[in-house]
DNA sequence: TCCTTCGCTTGACACGGTGTCTATTGACGA
DNA sequence: TCGTCAATAGACACCGTGTCAAGCGAAGGA
């Protein structure tokens, strides 16, 4: 798997990265890949077993090249719940622009394809905990609001940083990126942290 | 168009809208309406020329039977902007689970389908008009949150009550929809509704 | 009664995309 | 020089959509 032909295999995931991302909704088939990478469509087949297949490395390759340990080193380092809460959107907002062809991707690919859904999820899943570990902080400073019980303000912080959210909020309605994550900002601390006992 | 068979035409709607239902997820196949409806495949296609257009024609089908009047007039009447925006939640919110199917299939359509990409951007554009009737009614109570203008106020509504974001906290965090619903009306009101004069 | 019309069936086929198989080539190293 | 291995070339199966032509049976009018 690691010893064959790696510069190929790079190239490949990098062609259907770029295809992906420039694609914004256009589907991108094998052949366009191959074209791209410049091999045949039938050489794919000897790197990733299956479009499924590929498409799942390519978001592990994404990960492991913009490192989402360092990425989110300033959100564990924060010194306060609401420090953390707005360190991860700074973090997850300027992940998603890179991140956003191969999940729109995946997310089609996942209606019709098993392995697609298991691995969009296991992703969606990851994410997950950070949000859980933001409204965990925010209620070790007993700053997250009674509106919400810990679970529910995961769920819901969760679901208002997807995908597809962030996808309207950009192309639907025109928000820049600085205006998306300084939005989200303001708009969680107004939903998640409890206005007492201000500084 | 209207005068062609419309007892099989009826049953070609109702018998994609159960499937679309009941799939979950699942892909639904031309060949899958046919069996369903008890015609061939190929009868299909006597009636809607192709897979985009019944999707489009299931919609409006959708629409006309729940009809969006009647399930919009309580949010019409409503004294106050606060009033307005939850019977618009409630509204939409009952709303969501008759339409996930189609809606989801819709979607999914959308990114090969350029009719069916227009078709739904169409029904969502209808439903941004709700959200922007609520937020407008709140501002001119003077309640609209300072936080956000009412652009901006619409754009979050309408991206909050989307039916992605219904899917996953229904399907994924596990809501109920009385949940749902009631969550949603507290979060918006959090939100959107600025606590200064309360009554 | 015959004939037409109409909704539907039957069966065949083209197309595009995925995935497979086999034979072949060409480079590089032992 | 031989074997290995990545890649090629070309053919093919499968599936879902959409098309086409011929036929069938029931309803209705002359």
């Amino acid at each position: 798997m690691s010893s064959d032909a790696p510069e190929t295999r790079e190239r490949i995931l990098k062609s259907t990265l770029i295809l992906l991302e420039a694609g914004r909704g256009a589907v991108v088939r094998m052949t366009d890949i191959a074209k791209r990478a410049g091999i045949t469509r039938q050489a794919l087949y000897l790197h990733f077993s299956s479009r499924a297949e590929l498409l799942i490395a390519v978001t592990h390759y994404v990960e492991e090249k913009h490192g989402s340990d360092e990425r989110l080193a300033p959100s564990r380092k924060a010194k306060t719940g609401v420090e953390r809460l707005d360190a991860y959107i700074d973090a997850w907002g300027s992940f998603l622009p890179e991140i956003h062809g191969i999940a729109k991707a995946l997310i089609v690919m996942s209606e019709s394809d098993d392995a697609a859904a298991i691995a969009w999820k296991d992703r969606m899943k990851a994410m997950r905990h950070g949000c859980e570990a933001a409204i965990h902080a925010l209620s070790k400073d007993k700053r997250l609001s009674r509106l919400h019980s810990r679970d529910q303000a995961t769920d819901l912080l969760w679901t208002l940083l997807s995908v597809q959210n962030w996808e309207q909020l950009i192309f639907e309605c025109g928000w820049s990126h600085q205006e998306y994550c300084q939005r989200m900002k303001a708009l969680t601390r107004r939903l998640f942290v409890s206005d007492e006992t201000n500084a």
